[in-house]
DNA sequence: GATCCACGGGAATACACGGATG
DNA sequence: CATCCGTGTATTCCCGTGGATC
């Protein structure tokens, strides 16, 4: 049996099939359970709630820090195991005397900017992790919402209140969560953003904790947890290295071509990462691309002609006009709206605008050509699992 | 209790107009 | 001048609430 048999009984026996256990656990978008190297921060931040075990509201606290050094994932997973704690050992103490009441314990709450693009949606996600109570997501003014978490902090020991990717949306920017933040007593607010705080509104925040970038060590540790649990035979050491030393401390970045080198491997049909797919992959990445994860929290429609737009052949999108056209025919959209979105997504930075270089016939400003911005490929192989 | 309807907010749509550029 | 770019805004549609009315 020569060396090319061999090799051929092992596809048959592994198939690139089986490559990734669980693009899940890939996805630069989602946060594991447990961040994996960020002790300390989660210490110091575990610091600033100190008073909370002792039945008190902490101050305002801000956390910030670079893109992809694991700001949401550590404060979404401190605030959820948090909420565990305190609804259980309170629960374990009073349900039998006091039927479960729930008002009389410390709550916490999230919302990302990201998602919530107005005020009134902002309350809504605030209020909806305040109370039991289902709360309507239309028909309510946004000053009836304000009223309703005013008396919802009232008559409570008060509230944990986190607002993350604070300054990618207009709508809800540090300035605006300072005067949110003097309006509601009896709560402690966490803002998660790229931007040190005191340079926005000083004196507001009383605490803050600066996150900083990844080691290169700390984000090889990162690669290999995660290409254990995704895919069936992970990555090698120098793998993970590789990535990590291009990704530059981002582990966003980092998770990107973690991902697309999975893909790379199973187009070519390997039944495991090999250095090749890794190249490909730090080929294929564009450095400052816009996380994925903003990417996914558009709006559906939005999602949809980001989609079909890498969709259609090049020669159909050399003007605006005619890739609103060529959008709109594959989808429920009028092309005005289409057009709309285009500039909308290029001005928001999900897209980049591109001179042509050939001038109109008949003369005329030159078109606009519209490249990704964003990890096109992870985008709708993400998209195409969540069917 | 069923029905109606004003109200609230968001998304989609349409369109106009100013600007750039060859 | 022709042609396309880019943006501001008014309008329409939609969905859901909750109080009034039948």
């Amino acid at each position: 049996m020569d060396l090319a048999e061999r090799i051929a009984r092992r596809r048959v026996n592994s198939t690139a099939e089986d490559l990734v256990a669980d693009w899940e656990k890939l996805d630069p978008s989602v946060h594991l359970d447990e961040p994996v190297g960020r002790g300390s921060v989660l210490e110091r931040i575990l610091d600033a709630m100190e008073p909370l075990f002792r039945g008190e509201v902490p101050s305002n606290l801000a956390v910030w820090g670079p893109q992809g050094t694991g700001k949401s994932a550590i404060v979404v997973s401190l605030l959820s195991t948090l909420t565990d704690e305190f609804t259980e050992s309170r629960s374990r103490l009073y349900t039998a005397t006091r039927g479960g009441e729930t008002r009389d314990r410390v709550r916490f709450a999230y919302a990302d900017a990201r998602r919530t693009s107005s005020e009134h949606k902002l309350y809504y996600s605030i209020l909806e992790h305040l109370t039991p109570e289902s709360v309507p997501e239309r028909g309510i003014g946004t000053e009836t919402l304000r009223d309703r978490i005013a008396t919802e902090l009232a008559g409570s020991p008060g509230a944990v209140v986190a607002i993350d990717h604070v300054g990618e949306s207009e709508a809800i920017d540090q300035a605006s969560l300072s005067t949110m933040a003097t309006e509601f007593e009896n709560a402690a607010w966490i803002t998660i953003g790229r931007s040190s705080p005191e340079s926005l509104s000083p004196g507001e925040m009383a605490a803050q904790v600066e996150v900083p970038a990844y080691r290169t060590h700390e984000l090889i540790d990162l690669l290999t947890v995660r290409a254990n649990r995704g895919l069936t035979a992970g990555v090698s050491h120098a793998q993970a290295r590789r990535i990590a030393e291009w990704a530059d401390g981002d582990a966003h970045d980092a998770l990107v071509a973690l991902f697309t080198a999975a893909m790379a491997a199973r187009e070519s049909g390997n039944a495991q990462v090999r250095d090749a797919d890794v190249d490909v992959a730090i080929d294929r990445a564009s450095p400052d691309a816009v996380p994925v994860g903003r990417v996914l929290a558009l709006s559906e429609n939005r999602q949809t002609v980001l989609e079909t737009l890498f969709e259609i052949p090049e020669g159909r999108r050399e003007t605006i006009e005619t890739t609103a056209d060529a959008i709109a025919a594959n989808s429920s959209l009028t092309q005005t709206t289409v057009r709309r979105f285009l500039y909308e997504l290029a001005d928001d930075g999900f897209l980049e605008k591109v001179r042509t270089d050939a001038t109109p016939p008949g003369g005329g400003r030159r078109a606009t050509r519209l490249e990704p911005r964003f990890p096109v490929a992870v985008f709708r192989q993400l998209r195409s699992l969540e069917r």
